[in-house]
DNA sequence: TGCCCCCTGCAG
DNA sequence: CTGCAGGGGGCA
């Protein structure tokens, strides 16, 4: 579910509480959730959060890492605990329109302990996990990954070059994770929008020029959709740790406006399918080639 | 490089 | 009932 910008604002919201903390323990209720002996992390204090791309990590003090893949419907939800050592619920919805309730449900698949906190992953869909790893097979765990967007490393030249290596549409690209790091169906649409460049062009057409506004627009999108919080969808797959929304899906452009008309020019959105995804775009601003 | 699959649930 | 969903691994 969740691509660079979700994973970011979770990063820096657990970054701010769990940072210093030790897990005391865990309670796996999905096997297949949790890659790894959980001996290998009770105990151990968190030194470090860090993300490439949409995988977030989590140094501890033993030296181990915790990787964690939301992939589509994962969500890290962190209870604090009350003084007698139970969750404060945050009570279920109470009319509030901008918070959910954050307590463990039925798709609750791992329970971290701390001391002051309960952490949650859930996972509806079971496609996410959370491995351990050793600094060394995490660098080989992503040694194929491209440069993360929001990473210095990623300039014009860069993406240009990248492109070049493809012929498969310029919108597959952008989403293939050992191209770019980050990138996701949302933000894939609404920066090509923002470039003016139909989603099924070939990678490697994509000139110099195309490539300087597209590495802009991401950017850009990106930074923008930290600043809102992340983009909450209807089913309320992502939300912050504390069971609030994001706001960023008032900002869409084109994803998931097919029908409605283009923020531009009025023409009708529409809907195609790129590399099995659903791919939205202005006929008008992106011509095909 | 493109398809099927992993899963669950919701909307039409 | 079918189609669709913020992802991506494995296989021809």
């Amino acid at each position: 579910m969740p691509e660079l910008p979700e994973v970011e604002v979770i990063k820096i919201f657990l970054e701010n509480k769990l940072l210093n903390q030790k897990i005391v323990s865990l309670d796996i209720l999905n096997t297949k959730s949790f890659i790894g002996d959980p001996k290998d992390i009770t105990n151990q204090t968190i030194i470090k959060f860090s993300r490439i791309g949409k995988q977030l990590s989590i140094y501890l003090s033993n030296g181990k890492i915790l990787l964690v893949h939301l992939k589509m419907t994962g969500q890290l939800i962190l209870n604090p605990l009350s003084s007698k050592g139970v969750p404060e619920g945050r009570g279920i919805l109470m009319g509030h329109p901008t918070k959910i309730n954050s307590m463990p449900n039925n798709s609750t698949r791992i329970i971290f302990k701390f001391k002051k906190y309960i952490l949650y992953f859930n996972d509806q869909r079971k496609f996410g996990w959370v491995q351990i790893f050793t600094p060394e097979s995490l660098k080989m765990f992503q040694k194929n990954l491209g440069h993360d967007i929001l990473d210095d490393k990623f300039t014009p030249n860069y993406l240009y070059s990248q492109l070049q290596r493809s012929s498969r549409p310029v919108k597959s690209v952008l989403l293939d994770q050992n191209f770019f790091a980050g990138i996701g169906n949302i933000y894939a649409n609404d920066a090509l929008f923002l470039s003016k460049i139909h989603p099924s062009v070939s990678a490697n057409q994509i000139t110099k020029i195309q490539s300087k506004i597209i590495h802009k627009n991401l950017i850009v999108i990106m930074q923008q959709s930290i600043l809102a919080g992340g983009s909450t969808m209807k089913d309320n797959k992502y939300i912050r740790p504390d069971g609030s929304f994001g706001n960023n899906q008032f900002f869409f452009r084109v994803y998931q406006r097919s029908g409605q008309s283009c923020l531009v020019c009025q023409t009708k959105i529409k809907r195609i399918v790129v590399g099995g995804r659903g791919t939205f775009f202005c006929p008008q601003c992106q011509p095909a080639l």
